[in-house]
DNA sequence: TCATGTGAACATATTCACAGCT
DNA sequence: AGCTGTGAATATGTTCACATGA
């Protein structure tokens, strides 16, 4: 279920606010959904709630970071150092909650032994080196679109089986290979699409010095 | 459609190859989906194929970007010039079709000035003055957790209307504004969690150190 | 003859509404 | 009395399979 994560992030939430115990009603709304739905999907883990009372946070968090393996530590590699692989290396929401990223791989020899997020950026052809060293099961790709593709076969051909990719490109992998992308321009394209269907609702929306009416 | 950014993408690296026609099953490949589906979007948009033939890319690949609205310009400003930030600033998929990022603000006034792919750091005060001037419908969140809403208000009271949130918060606003949220470490555990549920394949994946068993 | 466009069948997801437990 | 957990109802999305038209 690809909500779980929003429901850990809102129970997080809610436990930075000393609040221990929650209905249904109140964690949807923090996570933005129906509560029928969130019920539902809880419902689906187990039965972890109280009729009458509600969920206790704590025991809620641990059951759903269970559920989605954050328990146990993940060991991740980030391939292509550039900008977004940067940003990527320093982003407290990869190195927290199981997540550990073990090394940043780059093609440029010339940026190799450069110091980024506390780990030296090491040489790509050491990926399946430090995939088995560490018991990588975890790529990040953040290279060009040219590239991805035979940067993603070597981490398959190493032994990942999950990647998360950044590249502007259709990834194929084998049976049992996962992929998910993260494509940053459909997402623009998408508020796009929206917006556009919104703009008739004002139709001088006048770029000069006049946002809504004059 | 959240899917007509897969289509226009595999159109651009068709047109890249050359390639001036193709059949449903064609581009539902390269878009990695099933060709009905892609039958039934395209028929969505209008009768825009020939039976028996197939579709134009070129002919194909205008319509969809009209569709979506990428033949207009849209301005864009992306707040919070951290290490996101200025990997957003720099991605030329924020660049070209039609988005043009007119400011970068940040809230940390020892960085005003400082020049990140072209474009001086300014204010966060600048916010609404910018918007106005620029016509800018779209607004980039990329600071911490904690300035996100905050952001996202001013946003909203200085007349943006769609929000990329890439800070890990739920946003709330009014009625009228959408928000799209990009979650980069959702993302990760999403990929976690289905690996999780792999991992019981291989036992002794026996990575040559030891990731699983010792 | 061939591939689109589409109704009809199927599958999945969401919401409702309430029985059952605390 | 109040809130969870869930079957039944609804809505949405996907796939099939073929009539239609180039």
């Amino acid at each position: 279920m690809a909500r779980l994560p929003v429901y850990l992030r809102a129970l997080n939430s809610l436990l930075e606010s000393e609040i221990r115990s929650c209905s249904s009603e109140e964690l949807a709304t923090a996570a933005g959904v129906n509560s029928a739905k969130l019920r539902k999907d809880l419902s689906h883990l187990g039965s972890y709630g109280t009729r009458g009372v509600g969920y206790d946070v704590e025991y809620l968090r641990y059951q759903i970071s269970r559920e989605i393996g954050l328990t146990q530590d993940w060991p991740v590699v980030i391939v292509g150092i550039g900008n977004l692989g940067h940003a990527l290396a320093n982003y407290s929401g990869f190195t927290s909650r199981g997540f550990r990223t073990v090394a940043l791989l780059d093609a440029d020899a010339t940026r190799h032994g450069e110091l980024v997020a506390g780990l030296k950026i090491r040489g790509f052809h050491e990926l399946s080196a430090i995939v088995h060293e560490h018991g990588v099961a975890i790529g990040v790709i953040a290279t060009p679109a040219a590239a991805a593709q035979s940067v993603c076969d070597e981490m398959v051909a190493a032994g990942i089986r999950s990647v998360l990719n950044f590249a502007p490109m259709v990834l194929s992998v084998p049976e049992g290979v996962d992929v998910r992308m993260v494509d940053l321009s459909s997402e623009l394209q998408i508020l796009a699409y929206h917006e556009q269907r919104k703009a008739p609702l004002h139709p001088e929306a006048a770029p000069t010095g006049t946002a809504g009416v004059a």
